[in-house]
DNA sequence: CAGCATCCATTACGATACTG
DNA sequence: CAGTATCGTAATGGATGCTG
């Protein structure tokens, strides 16, 4: 069987109208939001595995060969590089251009739709890049206190996981200003 | 162990300056853009798994106990909720509020962060919902011509995978319009 | 150079049962 | 209600070796 990506067995609801806008108490109806759903969903699972971003935001930059592709981006193994651009190409996102010379050679680049995609692909990844620092503060934080709630017997090996919670009363409404 | 999330042994490059315009060869001198890219990724990770979209989504709504999240949710279970929102906890982007009654009552709710998210996370949604239906053509046109090109032998068993590749001479520069 | 196949480790996720 | 614990399965993804 081929390990290949595109799976999805069925995920349904999505969210429906405007986040906040429009009408206020619009609690979903659920039922026409479970339609297209569906359909985002799968779109979400390719976006959302490991080098998607990555070969569309490199592609991003101009056409490229395979190897060419595969040396920029750094720590992708073939097998991915080749897996990933097989989605892409099958999603319509990237073409696949072979030029029959001795040694094959063959192109990569975004389609009118790839490029579509760039756009809110690149808003995330700008999100992540502002937002990293913050996030990394947010976790060292909360692994603190999880730490701090779980000193089990001894010391405190790093066998992190677990909560602060149920170490006693929990606190109420924090009133954490949200920084 | 704790099956939880956060992982990502170490993606390297990330794409470094502007995709389009800026120095035009500038190839990336791969080094400080490995830097802040090993941050990115672990983000993208989050934002790529099966749920954390939806629930940021739903709490965009505004704040929600856990049950009514995953009802409104539909399809995800309760282990898989709890692990979401956590990492979300974990990473800053929602707060989880313990109200001490009887029956105990939680809340979540997106902080100023998670909300910062749900911007981009709407527009990639939204670039989904708009092309699925390219996406699901392309998809179609692809696994069309992937099975015209591998009748095997006898009929055309549901052994889908492979691709029109190696079937004869590779067609060269289809200059597919991209449609 | 480009890429498929196979093996193998890790992980994500769902179902189920139990707790405060 | 809101979890936690444990189990089993399937998917993800890396390493390696072979082909054209």
């Amino acid at each position: 069987m081929k390990p290949g990506h595109s799976n999805v067995p069925a995920t349904q609801a999505f969210a429906g109208g405007t986040p906040n806008g429009g009408t206020p108490a619009n609690h979903v109806t659920a039922n026409h939001v479970t339609a297209d759903c569906a359909r985002v969903a799968p779109v979400l699972s390719r976006i959302g595995d490991k080098w998607t971003v990555l070969v569309v935001t490199f592609l991003g930059r101009g056409p490229m060969r395979f190897n060419a592709l595969r040396r920029e981006i750094g720590g992708i193994s073939q097998r991915m590089l080749t897996l990933t651009l097989r989605s892409l190409e099958r999603d319509g996102l990237v073409t696949r251009t072979v030029y029959p010379t001795v040694p094959p050679q063959v192109e990569y680049a975004l389609t009118e739709l790839g490029r579509s995609l760039l756009t809110p692909v690149l808003a995330i990844r700008d999100w992540a890049r502002q937002n990293a620092l913050q996030i990394e503060a947010a976790q060292a934080r909360f692994d603190a206190l999880a730490a701090a709630a779980k000193p089990a017997c001894g010391g405190g090996p790093p066998h992190v996981g677990s909560r602060p919670s149920a170490a006693g009363v929990e606190e109420v409404a924090h009133l954490q200003s949200e920084r």
